[in-house]
RNA sequence: GGGCGCAUAGCUCAGUCGGUUCAGAGCAUCUGCCUUACAAGCAGAGGGUCGGCGGUUCGAAUCCGUCUGCGCCCACCA
């Protein structure tokens, strides 16, 4: 077979993608094997691939088929998440661009136009994940809702709800004015955000609704709450207020009277010691109010706009509204003084909308026991972290978990199953048919028409953190006396989780809660956090930026297996990836290297009567010693999920040892041809380095390994067993370090004098040299080395490696070869005076183990004996003069 | 405010148990090569007070303290 001169990936990627699909070489099903089992960590349904997508999918890919060849059957579930608010939000702004609005449209109406572009957009990331050469088993692909896997949502609501975990309650909550729902706390971002101190003056009443002259100053970041006022706060240690007990203080603008009340939730030293309290828009507040029994007074409405009862100012944006207030306020003279300050403000994760504290029922799932189980998967190590300090994190988070807002006001997801009955009861079950029959219990004569389900939608957390097991059996969830079908019982708990730190508490932790929960035990082995992947300058990738370069135009431009490389190159876990096209470009060199090395050697004529050469056995047998411990240290990278280092190691395997000393040692010289052994050698070596690589390159590993051979339809490298580490030898490996020294001894040599490496030279060696390398040295430096016992010749070049002394007879300056040798030997006489130094020093020698000592004694030996070797050589080129 | 982490060559980063000639790798740079696999390449070379200071130790890039400069997570002192 002929091999184009130069490696073109769009003619081998798509090709054999199609042809791994066509055989179904990614699916599994449960054997006799023992599993190796992945989740994707589900990507929005209606995203679109971006670097972190490349980063994770890649590892994950290089896991997965890394556990291929090791035997183990391997199953990448895929699949998308619905992702309720994005996916909500985004069809909301089509249908805008439309003409439509969401209030004007049903439930249905509004679902059917999310189903409809769920069906146009949907899954086109899964698409661009095969481009990037993903072995996920796509007949197992899911979407957290899909019938099957909301029943499962929904059943999972009951059966909490049943156990008393689940309530409702009417909490202050974090209300998204733009998105129109409640979210998390764990999808408010705080940010510091540039505001002002306002001082307001509060007069104190006369007792009949009357400003006295007298009046406090409170600061507050938000005047335009004011009117929602229901008491000013001080601390009751706070003698500068005490004059303040019992009266009553009016609210600017609006003059309604407030009590002045005592806690010790306000901070004496903070502001001025004044707090004004308002409930309705204020966490804290809220809760002095209970504590104090203040009536809430809500003038905020759901899209952020003062409604009525603010009294002024109606219908005005909460923003708009605080810059009118503060004209009014300064006109009316209850404004002080404006202060620069910068707070902490929560925006919305998803619409990036300010926060608004408000209160309103919602559904929560209490977390204490869950936190504290899930707390323990990971405390026992039955979860292991990789990298390990992310334990202290989660702890921290799992130590103070808040019950968790489960409830949504949208429509994208799964619909509570929660029914009321007209009388205000509620009957939860996974039916309307199983409710009706509840509500009957309680009511015969009540139908169906007189139920109605409850509107909110659940978080999509609540369905992604039943993943690893809804995707395999989604009957487990909410059912604990199911037994796990087939596929949950051989698949799960899975073995490796690769994602972002930035879902630890989102996805990762509540995983393991739902794992505990429903399984009784870990959802999986471990978690490898990436980093976040960030541009040259540092900055996070974002569209706003414009920083991020689309995956699929790099894959286009050098092919998945570079850019996988590009990526692979820079991840160690846990730290934040700098991504540079230039290690995309290297991946792309690495092809063009892996390709070039192949082409080399299947170009070679074997002539069958031909023996090996003493240099061609010499490098067998290095090599094979070489490869050998490389195998081993990919195997221990691999272990410790460094995935980076293992790459590394096979790329420099590959480039340094492989190509640039062991092929030029066997290669034959042009016109001819090679020996039987040699050759089949170097093709075992060479398939046994594409099976070390596939895994990271999987497209380019398949092409070569095909193309070695004659293969059959349906063959395949995938399934070929990972290269195995045979008996070590350290000390050939070690004899062959000197062999290279030698030869770069001598290239330095040639290119200091400038003699053409094509020019032969002979070599003289004095000392311990491995004979059977000589003829290596020879080929590869263009020298006759022979072992003398003492060097011949006046005129040439010495040099040293370790105790073995070489020489090149050669014409020289002796002027500057003298120059040379004295300051080699004054850096050796230092060197030998530093571990003399140390070997006197009766405390080192005390206490410093053997080795240690046995090995200072070595280098003062060999020092010695390169100082004897330079003194000699000096006075020859001297007395030669 | 609390917690975690980072700082090593121009850039991106390794450095595992404190001890091998330990100060490394890749990229970039410089020099010489269009050598019949590969110029997306080959051969060679230069480049760092391991952020500062102090301590422990026979011995510190490595352990401890502290300072400086970054990054992340948690946290609504209004």
């Amino acid at each position: 077979m002929e091999l184009p001169a130069r490696y073109d990936h769009s003619q081998v990627e798509d090709k054999w993608y199609a042809y791994w699909l066509k055989h179904r070489f990614f699916h599994s099903e449960p054997d006799e094997r023992q599993p190796y089992t992945i989740v994707i960590p589900p990507p929005n349904v209606t995203g679109i691939l971006h670097m972190g997508h490349v980063l994770n999918n890649t590892l994950n890919d290089v896991l997965i088929r890394k556990a291929r060849m090791d035997g183990k059957n391997a199953c990448w579930v895929p699949g998308t998440d619905h992702a309720s608010i994005a996916t909500e939000n985004k069809v909301v702004a089509r249908l805008r661009e439309q003409g439509i609005r969401k209030e004007d449209l049903t439930r249905e109406e509004f679902l059917a136009h999310a189903w409809q572009w769920k069906e146009e957009h949907g899954g086109i990331i899964l698409k661009q994940l095969r481009k990037l050469g993903a072995s996920c088993d796509w007949d197992r692909t899911r979407f957290t809702m899909e019938p099957a896997l909301s029943e499962a949502v929904i059943n999972t609501f009951v059966y909490f709800y049943k156990k008393g975990w689940i309530y409702k309650g009417v909490r202050m909550v974090n209300w998204d004015p733009v998105g129109l729902t409640a979210v998390s706390d764990e999808e408010v971002v705080h940010k510091d955000t540039q505001s002002h101190f306002y001082h307001l003056k509060y007069y104190i009443s006369d007792g009949n609704g009357r400003p006295t002259d007298q009046y406090l100053v409170i600061a507050t970041t938000r005047p335009e709450t004011i009117m929602a006022d229901a008491a000013i706060c001080v601390n009751p240690a706070d003698e500068r207020h005490h004059w303040l007990r019992g009266k009553k203080v009016l609210i600017p603008l609006i003059n309604r009277e407030i009590p002045v009340i005592e806690d010790d939730y306000v901070e004496m030293d903070f502001g001025t010691g004044c707090l004004k309290v308002t409930p309705a828009h204020d966490v804290h507040d809220y809760e002095i109010g209970l504590r104090h029994n203040l009536p809430v007074l809500e003038i905020i409405d759901e899209h952020g706009r003062l409604n009525e009862k603010a009294c002024i100012l109606v219908g005005e944006d909460r923003f708009v509204a605080r810059e009118k207030i503060v004209g009014m306020l300064q006109e009316a003279g209850n404004l002080l003084k404006i202060e620069d300050y910068i707070s902490p403000v929560g925006y919305s994760e998803r619409t990036d909308a300010v926060i608004e504290p408000k209160l309103s029922a919602q559904w929560f799932l209490k977390m204490d026991q869950l936190a504290k189980m899930a707390l323990e998967t990971v405390e026992s190590g039955r979860t292991r972290f990789v990298p390990e300090r992310y334990v202290n994190t989660y702890r921290h988070w799992m130590e103070n978990a808040r019950d968790w807002c489960i409830s949504r006001q949208l429509w994208w997801g799964q619909r509570i199953p929660a029914y009321y009955l007209p009388d205000g009861q509620i009957v939860v079950e996974s039916t309307p048919e199983a409710a009706l029959k509840a509500a009957q219990a309680i009511n015969p004569a009540l139908t169906a028409a007189d139920l109605r389900q409850d509107e909110d939608v659940l978080d999509t957390w609540f369905s992604s953190w039943l993943w690893p097991i809804s995707v395999f059996d989604p009957q487990m969830p909410g059912h604990p006396e199911h037994k796990p079908n087939r596929d949950l019982a051989y698949y799960y708990p899975t073995n490796d989780l690769v994602t972002g730190p930035d879902i630890i508490f989102f996805w990762v932790a509540r995983m393991i809660m739902a794992g505990e929960e429903f399984m009784g035990r870990e959802p999986f082995s471990n978690v490898y956090f990436t980093g976040i992947v960030r541009d040259k300058l540092g900055r996070k990738m974002s569209k706003t930026l414009g920083n991020s370069p689309d995956p699929l135009v790099l894959i286009e431009k050098y092919g998945a297996d570079a850019v996988r490389i590009g990526m692979l190159l820079c991840s160690s876990a846990g730290n934040d990836i700098l991504y540079d096209e230039s290690q995309i470009e290297q991946g792309r060199n690495f092809c063009a290297k892996i390709w070039n090395a192949f082409r080399l050697i299947q170009g070679w004529k074997v002539d069958e009567s031909l023996q090996a050469s003493a240099a061609n056995v010499a490098g067998v047998k290095w090599f094979r010693a070489r490869l050998s411990a490389a195998v081993e240290t990919v195997e221990d990278h691999y272990g410790k999920f460094r995935i980076s280092d293992a790459l590394m190691t096979i790329y420099k395997l590959f480039w340094d040892e492989f190509c640039s000393w062991y092929l030029e040692i066997v290669k034959p010289a042009f016109g001819e041809a090679i020996d039987r052994a040699t050759y089949d050698a170097t093709l075992g070596f060479f398939e046994a380095l594409i099976k070390l690589i596939h895994p990271v390159m999987p497209f380019i590993t398949e092409e070569l390994w095909q193309a070695m051979a004659q293969r059959k339809e349906g063959e395949t490298i995938l399934f070929q067993p990972s290269p195995k580490a045979d008996a070590p030898d350290p000390a050939l490996v070690a004899a062959f370090d000197l062999v290279q020294q030698s030869v770069m001894g001598i290239r330095a040599v040639r290119q200091q004098k400038g003699i053409a490496p094509k020019e032969p030279l002979t070599l003289q060696v004095k000392g311990d040299f491995p004979q059977e390398f000589l003829p290596v040295v020879g080929k590869l430096a263009n020298v006759s080395a022979r072992v003398v016992e003492a060097f011949e010749g006046a005129s040439g070049v010495p040099f040293v490696v370790g105790t073995v002394e070489f020489f090149l007879p050669i014409a020289v300056n002796v002027a500057d070869e003298i120059a040379k040798i004295e300051k080699d030997l004054d850096y050796q006489r230092k060197f030998l005076a530093g571990v003399r130094a140390k070997l006197s020093n009766e405390k080192f020698v005390a206490h410093a183990p053997e080795a240690v000592l046995a090995n200072e004694r070595k280098k003062e030996a060999d020092a010695l004996s390169r100082i004897e070797s330079y003194e000699k050589q000096l006075n020859a080129l001297k007395t030669s003069k």
